[in-house]
DNA sequence: AAGTGGTCTAGACCACGAC
DNA sequence: TCGTGGTCTAGACCACTTC
């Protein structure tokens, strides 16, 4: 029934059902990697795929000497979708616009080098938009890019085109991360976006890297209801 | 450079720099496997072995054939920390204290299996509880469970100890879901965490499953400022 | 000291899918 | 068709850590 599945995939799976299934609880001590390649009837390596992928996920830890053991479950942590907010309100059925609201170049002030984690002298970019769907604001951006890392972000016409569509684009990055929390609306933010002053909001800040620094900082508000993060435990299968 | 890095991560690492320094732009196809294999001087699964990390992690994506490609990055994943509230509050200097406001067994209604995702009767335990920091009130919870798949939940104490507690240490699991959105305060809730009517919080709503299906669900509201959901680890998706 | 995982080799055959 | 990745073998030596 499993034919057409990999070996180790195989092996992966029938260790998963130990896990689920209670057989092997948490902290148990599961048989070594010699032992496995016998009673599957494979070489070390192919076991060894299949343990590591499930460390990888969490299910176990190894020890040397010690050997591998089930972990304790603590649900700490989650893959995250980070969705796209053009494609977010695409997906939910309405047609996108986005606005530009202003955009200021300047010498990073204390504040915009404390945001982008960033020391010594530098200039910045200022954009603050904001997104919509159809004729709702779906939300609020304001994001400042670092110019000492990418300065070609000043040549750019930003009336047209959202910042992160250009930076996923043209900007080489490797790491970023977020920040999640609720808050209430300001008086210029509720203005802007035509909401009630306090009105609740998911505010999500990003910090993105390169290899030479910090790239960009967002702060995305996005009023309640309009946005729902997602995260499952499951990552993906290695193979 | 003789590192104690091991050599599939070095041949990660060497990759990863041509992508983030620009060198291998998005959709860039690299070099073939056996080609990378006698430029780093080792076997093909040592190359293959630092391929398929950085497929895992979204930064290379592969097709049979046509080769291996950089991906185009689009929306992405990044590692959701899930902080256990207990640890939250003692982390933030305050002392913790939980309290049970009420518990319920009951025949599962349709709100509750639509909750559960869970179909065919069953009953339920239904429990609301709540978190302080000191005497500020850090969380409400609703928790439901699923005593069709945890029975021994019915025989538990849950006035000195949170379900999450006893849950995650008595009833294996595999996989678990989160939604995260803004929100605000309803009556009932307010009343009962001592907050405003309307007060904007963080909902988090977890949603646990094992082999039998789901275990439980359960909906945290936090205050606007208590808690700030942090992520990070970047994985790319492309699209 | 010895058990266990961590890594690596130098091949091999197969399957998919772009051409 | 045949280049490319996908997987697997049957060994090997080393490093770490507990015993």
């Amino acid at each position: 029934m499993t034919s057409n599945q990999s070996l180790y995939q195989q092996i992966r799976e029938a260790i998963e059902e130990k896990i689920f299934s209670g057989a092997w609880p948490p902290g148990f001590r599961i048989p070594i990697e010699r032992e496995l390649m016998e009673q599957f009837g494979c070489s070390r390596m192919t076991v060894n795929k299949a343990l590591i992928s499930l460390v990888d996920t969490g299910f176990l830890e190894r020890r040397k000497k010690a050997g591998t053991f089930v972990t304790y479950p603590s649900g700490h942590y989650a893959s995250l979708h980070i969705p796209d907010i053009r494609k977010a309100v695409l997906d939910a059925g309405f047609p996108y616009r986005y606005l530009l609201q202003s955009i200021e170049r300047r010498a990073a002030t204390a504040d915009d080098a404390a945001a982008l984690r960033f020391d010594g002298p530098s200039e910045i970019l200022d954009i603050r938009s904001l997104h919509y769907a159809a004729d709702r604001c779906f939300a609020a951006e304001r994001r400042r890019i670092n110019l000492a890392v990418a300065p070609e972000a000043a040549t750019v016409d930003f009336t047209g085109m959202p910042p992160s569509v250009w930076l996923l684009t043209h900007v080489p990055w490797s790491n970023a991360e977020h920040d999640i929390e609720a808050g209430a609306l300001g008086r210029d933010d509720a203005a802007a976006m035509g909401l009630a002053e306090g009105s609740p909001v998911l505010r999500l800040t990003r910090r993105t890297w390169g290899a030479a620094g910090t790239i960009t900082e967002a702060e995305q508000l996005f009023p309640a209801g309009e946005l729902t993060l997602h995260a499952s435990f499951l990552v993906k299968v290695s193979g």
